[in-house]
Order: structure tokens, then sequence, then C-alpha cells
DNA sequence: ATAACACATGAACATATGCTCATATATAAT
DNA sequence: ATTATATATGAGCATATGTTCATGTGTTAT
């Protein structure tokens, strides 16, 4: 649909409670109706703010490299084991790391093929324009 | 590189300051000097923030069907017209929305063709799978 | 000019978040 | 057994976040 058309949609009827509203009323039933589910919304900002800090960012970019334990991720990003430990849980909760355990150490890596790439995608776009 | 290479790989040497390490030094070494670059591991972060928010998820999944006006998006959303705008400002200033002004009435629409086809594939992904 | 409408925004408030600190658990080494 | 190492986790605290409430700005209608 055009640009044009789209305004033109827009234009030629009003009406919600008597106020104004740009789109015609069947208009914003239909979306309305195909609206996402709240949980699905939930599930999807739930994913994204697992992405969304610093810290994680980092911790899934060295996972993306490589397999590695807690230890080894702290002196990558230069951090605390605690304050590592708790975002690994994070990650760890939202499936998108998982840990593989060795002895006493615990390796993570990544656990979500799709997580992955949309990373990837998100941080090329980024780098580059 | 294999999960067995991997695995391999990591076995092989130790050493940080005396503590143990997983990897061999050289390689946490390259990981650190490869690494994301603080500031774009904050502009990933901040970005994926922007859509880490159901309301803002739900806002970015009416505008990816129409571009709509405020008032229409607080129809759609069930939602206070203050609290839409705050949100809608949120977008605006991660660049993820733009508006259009006509009369008195404000248009958004999205503005990011990357970040739509993040969040559509995401949308996809979650919805099935 | 006045009123009505559409949107924006600052302040306030409750909740969430991310770190530190102290401590717990589990495994390995002596 | 005792000690050391690797990781996990609860509590506390400072900051960030999302909504509401009140009000401001800009446009249209009368």
């Amino acid at each position: 649909m055009t640009q044009e058309a789209l305004r033109e949609d827009m234009t030629d009827e009003c009406g919600h409670d008597g106020a104004d509203s740009a789109a015609p009323r069947d208009t914003l039933v239909r979306i309305k109706e195909n609206f996402v589910d709240d949980s699905t919304a939930i599930d999807m900002a739930e994913l994204f703010k697992a992405l969304g800090d610093p810290t994680r960012v980092r911790l899934i970019y060295a996972l993306l490299q490589k397999e590695l334990c807690v230890h080894d991720l702290c002196i990558v990003l230069d951090m605390t084991q605690s304050a590592v430990s708790h975002q690994l849980r994070y990650l760890r909760n939202t499936r998108i790391v998982k840990r593989r355990k060795v002895g006493k150490t615990v390796f993570y890596s990544l656990d979500d093929r799709h997580v992955e790439e949309i990373f990837s995608q998100t941080l090329q776009h980024l780098k580059h324009g």
C-alpha cells in the first residue's frame, strides 16, 4: 500500500466515542482484533530486555566467539565474579545461554541459534552504517 | 571449529595471575583484543532496551501494520494518552519511529527498516517455534 | 476571543534493575 | 579433615524505568 493510499484511507471517516480518530473505525477494529496477544508482547519484550544491557551484550559477544568459563568471562569483561555470575543467571533463565560443568569449573555457551542470529545481525548493522 | 577441538583448545594451558583459567592465556588475550568497543556494546544494548518493554512492543506492532496518530494508538493499546506519548517519545529518541504532523494530529510510523526486520523476525520466531 | 481538541511534558511515585558485599555450595588438592 | 578454588546467591543500595496526574503548547472551530 502506497503512502498516498494510506493517507487517503485515514481521512475518509472518523469516530471513536465522538472524539476524532484519524483512521476509520473498522480499520482500528481490524487492527485491534489482529493484535499481538499480551503474552506474546511480553515474551518479546523479555527477550529483548535480556539483550538490553551492556554487560549482557558483552557476555554474549564473548560467548559468540568461544565457550568460556565464568572465571575467563570475568577476565575478558574485567568485572567481578559476582556481577558476571548474576548476569549469567539472567541469561540462563531466558534460555540464551546454557552451562556445562566440568569438575569445579562451569562453561557457558550460547543456547539459542535465533538469538545468536539477531545479535550478530544487529551487531553488523551497528558496526557499519 | 568443532566442539571437540574447542574443548581441546581450552584444557592445554592455564594461567592468569596464578589463578586457574580454562582457556589458554593467548586465547583470552585475543578475545580481549578483538572485543566489542564499549560504545558499540552500549549502542546495541540501548537499541534492544528500546524494544524491551511490552508497551513499546505493542506500539511497534501496531505501527508495523499502519501509520497511526497518537489518539488511535491509545485506542488500539487501550492506554492513556500520556503513557502512550511518553513511550512514543522514547521510540522517537532512539530513531525507531518518526512523526508527521497534519493539523493538530501527529502521525507516527516506523523509521528504521533494520529494527523493523529484527522485530518482525523475532515475532515470527516466537509465534511459531 | 474563547472553547475544544490533540499532543507533549515535568513531577511524583512505585517498582525494577545492576552492582557490591558477604556468604553458601561444590569440587579438588594437601 | 582442612584448605583452596570455582561458582552461585541473598541482602542491601543507588539508579533507572513506566505509569499517573497535572499542566503546557499548538491548532481548529465557534
